[in-house]
DNA sequence: TCGTTTTCGGAATATTATAACCCCTGGGGA
DNA sequence: TCCCCAGGGGTTATAATATTCCGAAAACGA
């Protein structure tokens, strides 16, 4: 993410919270910078090591930080790689799939309309009332992919 | 699962290991059985205590016995609940979906068609070649919906 | 039988996440 | 003005999950 993209996603954020009467406090600036700054999932000891270069820290810190910001829709969590990654059309609250690099570790935020209606299907037909989707897609991206056929 | 069901199951996996000239040792026995006895998924210290009912053991026993069992489709790992749950249809592999109910912890694993359909579209239509899929529906079963409205 | 590979025991350690306690600050009344 | 309260956050400790590493034992192949 560059420079600009960053400034206008804290800008965003912002902007959310005051409509919404929370409080987008220094700290979870901070936090979610962070998250934007890095180009692929970014752990939480990981954000905590960089707090801590300019403040002391500890895990709780990070960790409220992040629950307001996955609360508020502004970061999803990536279960499989215990990861962080900012969202990329935070304005809705919504349900995305992931597709992760295990090669180069990047990672591409979908929301696809047929998989999320297969989905609801799926649970209606089980009577499941859905919460949470966890959609995760491990495997090797278009870039490695070609990067490995020319090698 | 019942005492029967439950013998199947391992039944069943000592012939997958045969055929496939893998070892289905006594350890990872015990634990896929205790695995499968549990009817909700059970976490890897949870096997640790039970197993350690009977005998010595440390996380690396469970550890290597789950990967085991993992690699052979026995069992599968559920990443939002750091636990493990039975396979239904361990003889050839496959991708599930996984309905789970944060009500009482039931999980029902599912085939879908139509999800693998659009997954395998979304995947295709970003050039990624998917290794693992996970898919796993944090909610509340038919169950326990039916159970909260009657009260 | 011998040498190789796989499995296993066990200690230590790494990584991820939460609990509990206290203090501070800012805002809304009495 | 003072009191009180709620939210935010600092700090220590601990829980929960997972891996690394070393070496011994067991199984396997020839
Ligand atoms: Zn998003
Ligand atoms: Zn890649
Ligand atoms: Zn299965
Ligand atoms: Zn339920």
């Amino acid at each position: 993410m560059n420079e600009e993209t960053l400034q206008q996603a804290l800008r965003t954020a912002d902007n959310l919270c005051t409509q919404r009467g929370v409080r987008f406090t220094a700290q979870r600036r901070r936090v979610l910078e962070l998250i934007c700054r890095a180009e692929r999932p970014i752990g939480a000891y990981e954000i905590l090591d960089q707090l801590r270069a300019g403040a002391k820290a500890a895990p709780p810190t990070v960790y409220r930080a992040l629950d307001f910001l996955l609360e508020q829709g502004f970061v999803h969590k990536l279960e499989t790689l215990h990861a962080f990654i900012g969202c990329t059309h935070p304005e809705h609250p919504h349900a995305s799939q992931f597709l992760i690099c295990s090669d180069c570790g990047r990672v591409k935020e979908l929301e696809d309309e047929a998989i999320a209606g297969s989905l609801r299907a799926l649970e209606d037909a089980n009577g499941f009332r859905p919460k949470r989707p966890v959609i995760e897609v491990i495997g090797t991206c278009a870039h490695c992919t070609h990067r490995h056929t020319q090698s």
